[in-house]
DNA sequence: TTGGTAACGCACTAGTTAGTTACTTTGCAT
DNA sequence: ATGCAAAGTAACTAACTAGTGCGTTACCAA
């Protein structure tokens, strides 16, 4: 196994140790927060590899973020909505967009960060708006199908709909910290966790019903 | 007029510019990021008046979290919702929350920053933690009344209320940079803004309907 | 008027941080 | 085997940053 050979030195493996703990690193504490000798230690590499593969810290935030964006539209991608019938494929995106923000916390920090600086490490990447358009082509056919069958109402704006989806479980987990204390309790004691997604899932059905 | 007389000595004046400047700065780059020369210079003061005044940045954010938090409170409280018949009044509400939002931006960008840190600044305030309680009973009151009326249905909880109708403004809007890239439209035009805001009015009105 | 206290400000320190310089080591093509 | 480009490292620097020491100035009570 010439491949998978441990090698004391592997570009790729390096590179590939950098953007994971960049990735950790960038979301445990924004773009200005993280440290890149933290994120050289946690790589188990030094901070001149880091200027060799990426050349700045802002450089290595980019593609940390642009990664990011194109993991979470594949794994929707792979869904593969377009076979269920259109309150179920709506009904397991709600559920898939849960699950994804909570199982990779990073994306909602890192996407947070990217925003207070005004998204411009995103603002040239062809490749996540050509993955954004599939997702909102997606959800646009889901309605489509549903209002032929008579269970959708018509001219609903698949981008509303999508960003709506997004937030009514990335503000619950985002804010999780103040929501805790604002309103008194754990938002992510698993009984919590199970109400919210079972109102998110009804707040979209009813948003879209005829 | 002894009140007002311009002094060149004013504690008050100088805490209140200190404070005005910091909401400023940490809106504008979070906690990690603002830095405390530039809220000096843009209170018109120095570094030493700040922690003279304040200890520490750390508590200086503390002090300018927790005001935001008891402005959009009071602020809501001031609706006085209790008045209006129920579909109404949450259409104010939702209404009433976006154009906070939207007028006062530095209220998200805190919200965020405090959260990244985990709300440790906010843990220990008893304030908001009574302010957020009123505005609960507030909404609950309001779905109390639908339900006897026949206009909502029953056994919504106020609290999964509230976090989504925070949450449809809030995403949209602290989302808006990215929002804009991936979705390919300007979310701050005022065409958009306006068709957000209905959007979210039905969205909610749907949600709680009989 | 004056003495004391609170308000104010300059200039510094001690510690950090992104980025660099100058160097050694590895492994592969020949 | 061996020469050399790529991979890797430690120690450095220049700039920056939160926080402070210490002296000055305005205001008010007496």
């Amino acid at each position: 196994m010439p491949e998978t050979k441990k090698r004391k030195r592997d570009a790729d493996a390096t590179k590939a140790r950098i953007l994971d703990a960049a990735k950790k690193e960038f979301a445990r504490l924004g773009l200005g927060g993280a440290r890149v000798d933290e994120i050289a230690e946690r790589a188990k590499t030094n901070k001149r590899m880091i200027y060799h593969y990426f050349g700045s810290k802002e450089f290595l935030f980019q593609t940390v973020v642009e990664q990011a964006y194109l993991d979470i539209r594949t794994a929707e991608q792979e869904l593969a909505l377009g076979h269920l019938p259109p309150r179920e494929a709506l009904e397991t995106l709600v559920r898939f967009t849960w699950k994804y923000y909570l199982d990779n916390p990073e994306f909602i920090t890192l996407v947070n960060s990217e925003n207070l600086h005004q998204a411009r490490h995103v603002k040239n990447s062809q490749k996540i708006q050509t993955a954004s358009r599939q997702l909102v082509d997606m959800v646009g056919e889901i309605l489509k199908r549903g209002v032929a069958e008579g269970v959708f109402r018509a001219g609903i704006d698949p981008v509303q709909l999508n960003i709506t989806i997004a937030a009514i479980g990335y503000y619950y987990l985002t804010n999780r910290f103040t929501g805790s204390i604002l309103f008194e309790r754990d938002f992510m004691d698993p009984k919590s966790l199970e109400q919210r997604l079972e109102f998110n899932i009804n707040t979209v059905l009813r948003l879209v019903e005829a």
